[in-house]
DNA sequence: ATCCCACCTGGAGTCGGCTCCAGGTCAAGC
DNA sequence: GCTTGACCTGGAGCCGACTCCAGGTGGGAT
């Protein structure tokens, strides 16, 4: 039971990052360097992926990778940054109710362009 | 009281597209070709702008252009289409439906997030 | 008359976010 | 002992969706 790790392949599967993604992920700064093996293969640990987590939410939720940059940055200086931190997902937070308003106002009047559709060919 | 026409600028204004892209999605053909005043400049019709809004509610609810391309031409093909036209627009509402759900879920992890750093910085 | 501003064109450039490639290394199964 | 498959690197390429540019035209206000 040493500390479990895993193989690119098992979090890309796991995460649904590609491969490609998770290389470039890394090489822009987003993941810390991740761990190697002997042979200079990446052995993600289980807070790599909880990191790989959080990107996730955050980029299904449209933040751009800039951004996502500077929230990685302020994780790296340590705890007094946790303020800036809650400011950050804050703004985001407020960002993503705005998506969610925007996509459902506009659904609704997909649905009524479809409301008429029907009613026009019945 | 003539028909009553739009000028670039305040069909831009009006629909929050810019002018370059109000050009650009003439040109590609996402756009019928918009009617020209005696110096060939555009002069938009009040149908023009209908149907610039439902490109705003395609384009907003994350439709990609080709797909928007595809509409336009079942609009063009004329009435027979439109059984095809609600298909595709269901087919889209389905999505929107799944994107909501998929930015609520994520949300609520990062708000989560924001109250585990609460609890830490208090 | 002249100025300015909104508009025109074709074509090139930008930007974000990956994605692909060539050429190479290891380790495990047959 | 050889093949296979997962991995490695640096760098180039791609895609969608605009956005910008240079150089030019036309018309209304001062």
């Amino acid at each position: 039971m040493s500390t479990s790790v895993y193989t690119p392949g098992q979090v890309s599967e796991e995460t649904g990052f590609s491969l490609d993604t998770l290389r470039y992920y890394e090489r822009i700064g987003l993941l810390e360097p991740i761990g190697r093996n002997a042979a200079g293969q990446r052995r993600f640990t289980q807070e790599d992926i909880g990191w790989l987590g959080m990107i996730r939410c955050l980029r299904d939720t449209g933040m751009p990778i800039a951004e996502m940059l500077r929230f990685a940055e302020l994780v790296r200086k340590g705890e007094h940054t946790i303020s800036d931190r809650i400011a950050l997902l804050e703004a985001h937070d407020r960002r993503v109710e705005a998506q969610v308003a925007n996509l459902r106002e506009k659904q609704t009047a997909i649905r009524n362009k479809i409301g008429y559709y029907r009613s026009v060919s019945c």
